[in-house]
DNA sequence: GTGCCGCTGTCAATGGCATTGACAGGCTCG
DNA sequence: CGAGCCTGTCAATGCCATTGACAGCGGCAC
């Protein structure tokens, strides 16, 4: 269908033929889309030009753009938990801080993939069936570790907002067309190297790191993962001690 | 001037008179807007009305609606910041556990107040001068707590980052009608609730909590603030043991 | 005081967006 | 062979940000 589709953007340009579509041609062809290479911007005109279509003709396989955006946010999950599965072929092996980090690192990997999607999807948490599993396997990882049940499954929760949260946020920076970025970056690297070392004295010594992680959402997002897991290892061992 | 603007826009229906617009008046009327009971959505047309100006007169103020954006956001970080020192009159007081919880809490009630607001800010993060003490004071609070300077921005870069992003992904949440909030709800429901004992036993188990966590965001952030700044105790003791 | 200029509000228009309803071709089922 | 549904097409609606031409009002120079 791939193919399919492809032939059909080529000569179809000439001949009105018209193109099948199916739910599964969508999506790729909306997937394509959100990548940066696929342009960024996932717009119903656009799609129809994806798939030489009209771009009305998607409302016939998904009621509104947010149908749409959920079924897309339910494959990029997926896909992020298939990445970590590879990454970890053996499972959580005992290693749960290795396990969670992987996993969050992954989702990220996927959704980044695809910056135009991860803006769209803002909060839209689905029950995707897919990621059931894995959810069971994160929480038994962390109750293994030590944690009681209740605790175990909010640690999930939190980590996962907490993946979610930051990967669109660093994904709604990434949109913004390059001047826009350049601005805040020049603002950023004014500021800091500007203070008045006397009044900003730490400031003043930390510029260079702050400024170096200004642009480095990956490694702001790294250092928050492992300083929050941290934590969690803080929670495990207090279990331990009360259990 | 805030006299003039009512006095204007509420004579203003039936004489045309010019509205003197200025750049205070529309961040008020701007901010009024991003409110709940503004009506929570920031648009020009909206603006012009709010102000009984034609909408397109705010340009006169403001380059683009990205500028008035960021005028805006660095307002709302402002009384985040005026927010958390009333709370705490008396400085970190030795204690940069509490002082780091209220500031964090703090700014992310300023911001949802306002959730348009947020959701449009996205990642702009400006260098606004007015946060630059207060960034000054969260960094020299951790650094006597023990942390080497370097380390400590890199503590403050990682809360900033992760405070904004998880109210910006309450607030893009918090935004959506009602009607798709309460299908993503009874979509977890329905998930949590029927999911087969036997096969995921944990899931089972931790189900209420997590249903009870769904609507919870704010539960969620003070669970992931607390277990980050566990992880960041954790550094910190180790900083003490090394130097 | 007079004339000019710039500041700022107004108006009309443009192009992009999601979404809707009427229409039409082709397919399947009877 | 015919009815009806599935699905692509087309035209239109309403909201949005943004732009360019225009117009009044104020202050400034002379």
């Amino acid at each position: 269908m791939e193919a399919r589709v492809a032939e059909q953007s080529t000569a179809g340009q000439a001949n009105k033929r018209r193109v099948t579509l199916t739910r599964e041609s969508i999506l790729e062809a909306a997937l394509r889309l959100c990548s940066p290479e696929g342009g960024g911007q996932l717009t119903f005109s656009r799609l129809g030009k994806e798939l030489g279509a009209d771009p009305t003709a998607v409302y016939r396989h998904f009621r509104d753009k947010d149908e749409l955006v959920l079924a897309l946010t339910d494959l990029t999950i997926q896909e992020g938990i298939e990445l970590a599965r590879q990454a970890l072929p053996d499972g959580p092996a005992d290693d749960w801080r290795a396990w969670l980090t992987v996993t969050a690192q992954s989702v990220r990997t996927s959704y980044l993939a695809r910056p135009a999607l991860a803006v769209l999807a803002a909060a839209r948490t689905t029950a995707s069936p897919a990621e059931t599993h894995s959810v069971e396997q994160l929480i038994s990882v962390l109750h293994r570790a030590g944690l009681p049940v209740v605790e175990a499954a909010e640690c999930y929760r939190a980590l996962l907002d907490l993946t979610l949260a930051m990967t669109q946020y660093t994904a709604a920076f990434s949109i913004l067309d390059p001047q826009a970025q350049e601005k805040d970056e020049a603002a950023w690297a004014v500021k800091y190297g500007m203070l008045p070392e006397d009044e900003f004295p730490l400031l003043h010594r930390s510029a260079p790191r702050l400024t170096e992680l200004f642009r480095d959402d990956d490694g702001v997002f790294a250092l928050v993962l492992s300083t929050f897991l941290d934590g969690v290892a803080v929670r495990i061992e207090r279990a331990r001690n009360a259990g």
